[in-house]
DNA sequence: CGTGTTTGACCGGCGC
DNA sequence: GCGCCGGTCAAACACG
């Protein structure tokens, strides 16, 4: 499983609302966007998320695992199960699919069926009509002064978005875009909304997502999860052994991706049941597929 | 007025 | 050399 900030990937993430009467259900991918509307609050919610998930896109529903928060731990398969209406109001469920995606191989790719805002500012320089493709390529350059980063937008015949980059890396961290600003806060980002702030200074921290303010650019988020489930974030991790440490009462796992140049990093720390996970740096690589030992398609 | 998009022209690589 | 094609440029345009 992995959750970036802008849940990338194969991940699909339900969070629900509770609104008078009424349970809005939400379903946000990289893939596909859908709102599903639900009976009455008052009614049984293990059936309500059984629905939505039956409701979802063909496509996603070749689900491998479901993952509920409540009370901000995450329990693998038990859609709304034994746990009260009130803690579930708030939660969410994250749905890991099965699903893969074919993009040919570039630098760094990924698949979209609306253009995911990585965070970087990018600028229209061109469009193209590419032959053999039913839609034309559209070009973006990162408008970091001397970045040379570029970006190359894409539809395949099916619809979806086809993105892939080139040039050298960004020279600079994520700058604040007022289109990534303006999603953050309507979206509440799925893992950093406000009921999760609000839980936060409840005295029940067990997800965060902070993100940390340079000179008014903004690097990416740090991803903290805990769970008393085994989660599998689809990236081939290697233990820093000199790094394993215990921490007072609890113990500090250290990994580094097995990825050759790959600077992303996590950090698993284990109190009782319970494991907190921190994810550090972006992965410049697709995932790793341990079925096939080796990196499938899918890239973050 | 600043910022971003559109779109036709242009350029360079490649195959024949 | 020529034509094709993908990528880039830049002027015109749109928008807040």
């Amino acid at each position: 499983m992995f959750m970036g900030q802008n849940l990338r990937g194969s991940m699909i993430v339900m969070e629900w609302m509770t609104e008078g009467n009424n349970t809005s259900y939400h379903t946000s991918s990289s893939r596909c966007e859908s709102k599903i509307k639900i009976r009455p609050a008052d009614s049984n919610r293990r059936k309500d998320v059984a629905k939505a998930v039956s409701e979802l896109d063909p496509h996603q529903r070749t689900i491998s695992t479901v993952f509920l928060c409540t009370n901000f731990k995450w329990f693998e398969n038990e859609p709304a199960g034994q746990y009260n209406t009130e803690s579930l109001s708030t939660a969410s469920v994250t749905i890991q699919s099965d699903s893969k995606v074919d993009v040919p191989d570039t630098h760094s790719t990924s698949d979209d069926t609306t253009t995911q805002d990585d965070g970087y500012r990018w600028r229209k320089y061109g469009q193209k009509q590419v032959k053999g493709c039913k839609y034309p390529r559209s070009y973006y350059r990162c408008t970091f002064p001397h970045c040379g980063r570029r970006k190359y937008v894409e539809k395949t015949d099916e619809g979806h978005e086809q993105v892939s980059y080139k040039g050298p890396e960004h020279s600079h961290t994520i700058q604040k875009s007022a289109r990534f600003n303006e999603d953050r806060t309507n979206r509440q980002n799925v893992l950093t909304g406000q009921d999760l702030q609000s839980q936060r200074e409840d005295g029940k921290p067990s997800l965060e997502l902070n993100t940390t303010a340079i000179e008014g650019i903004i690097t990416r988020p740090r991803l903290i999860i805990q769970t008393s489930v085994e989660i599998d974030d689809g990236h081939n991790w290697q233990p820093l052994r000199m790094s394993v440490k215990s921490f007072g009462l609890y113990q500090r796992d250290f990994f580094t991706c097995a990825h050759q140049g790959c600077v992303a990093k996590k950090i698993v720390e284990m109190r009782e049941e319970v494991q907190k996970i921190s994810y550090e740096g972006d992965h410049t690589h697709p995932l790793f597929d341990k079925k096939r030992k080796r990196e499938s398609e899918v890239a973050l």
